[in-house]
DNA sequence: ACCTGAACACCGTTCAAGT
DNA sequence: ACCTGAACACCGTTCAAGT
């Protein structure tokens, strides 16, 4: 800006090579902080230290940007996923990678729980759950009804963990003491089962409980493989 | 106001009745109007026909009335669920209800997924879910992680729908076109199982999806009981 | 062609002032 | 004791103006 480039593809003006590649990474960057940083327009523009309003010259709004912001981190989850695997390895693999990657993705995962980005990566997570169900046996409706059972509730899962993630510390201090408070104190003779498995209530973990939905897909996948062979 | 009242107890000051309960069901009456009306304290002012800050001499904040929304919410639920039924009947009534009552509020449902309202009605709730997997036969951690799985997927699995319902018309729209427009362009090479597909993705209905998910819960309670009974 | 910055129409919440 | 209303610190987005 002050003095003149002989390259002039590219001159000393900071922020003016802003690009859709540019843009997706800042806001990975951003949401990686997790609730340190909410992931606003404004905060993106800080990121890239131009105005908030130039990521409107690349995205038509912020809910596009996050589907291809999505996206990316869908790639890597698909990285995640080791070649040669029986179809239920390869689901278990799905879901821990989506796991982990909605757990360091938090805001990008809690918004995206009831979308789709109709991206390539997206594309290929459902070819993949697709052949799982197919090499499990089922075909036609089973199998499209199965994918998207399994498509579903991973994206929930994930995105319900995330958006725990992003709570206020206090918000989410009162609903994790919940168990060891106020279901500690509820009255015995209308709540007898409360009151018998108080202690392992408040002691489950939250691997317990994924890892028993997931598997839980899978069962119900071999499930209807084996109802349908017998037929 | 503007003549005096024989009846000190109630005044002619329209508004100036405020209680918990009023302010709960306003906000019952606001959530109910869906995406046409969004769930906002200034919006709840209005409908009350008094200041919206009012609301804060009764609740600390917004999300503690959310909390008391959402438990009469779950009185709703419990209400629809009829008597002698089976466990497994019970937790399909269950989910039916649930369902029925989060999109019914979809507001207050979208915003409950990953939350507890550690209040009556959401003990009655686990009281049931427990009593449903002791009667399939579990019992200690198993009970209370099956438990775990249930409830949470239930309250994912509803605020998913729920929160569907509340994207603007047009986002809803390219999500919802998307097994008839992306996915049926995608390379038949690298995509066969969607290519083979394409036509039962389109097709299959949320109703399918989620009664595919249900079932998954009980069978794999069932499948954990027999496992624990046969050792 | 792209970036800037003021501006608009919203949020939840606080707090001094009223009654 | 409760309600009011201005105000604060935020949002996403638009648009005329710059370069």
């Amino acid at each position: 800006m002050s003095k003149p480039s002989t390259t002039p593809a590219r001159t000393k003006r900071v922020g003016s090579q802003l690009t859709p590649e540019a843009i997706i990474e800042a806001s990975l960057r951003i949401a990686a902080r997790g609730s340190a940083d909410a992931f606003t327009v404004r905060r993106l523009g800080e990121e890239l230290g131009a105005d908030p309003t130039a990521v409107y010259r690349h995205f038509r709004d912020k809910d596009e940007l996050l589907l291809s912001v999505a996206d990316r981190t869908l790639g890597e989850v698909l990285d995640s996923i080791p070649e040669g695997l029986c179809w239920q390895d390869r689901l278990r693999a799905l879901a821990a990678g989506s796991l982990a990657v909605a757990l360091k993705y938090p805001a990008v995962s809690s918004t995206m729980a009831s979308r789709t980005t109709r991206r390539s990566n997206e594309f290929r997570v459902v070819e993949l759950i697709l052949g799982a169900v197919t090499e499990a046996g089922l075909d036609g409706v089973d199998a499209a009804v199965h994918y998207r059972m399994v498509g579903d509730s991973l994206l929930a899962y994930v995105g319900q963990r995330a958006a725990y993630l992003l709570f206020d510390p206090d918000v989410r201090a009162g609903d994790e003491s919940s168990w060891t408070r106020e279901y500690r104190l509820v009255d015995a003779e209308g709540f007898p089962h409360i009151t018998r498995l108080g202690q392992e209530l408040a002691e489950v973990t939250h691997d317990q409980i994924f890892q028993a939905r997931v598997e839980a897909l899978i069962t119900a996948i071999e499930q209807r493989a084996r109802a349908v062979r017998g037929a």
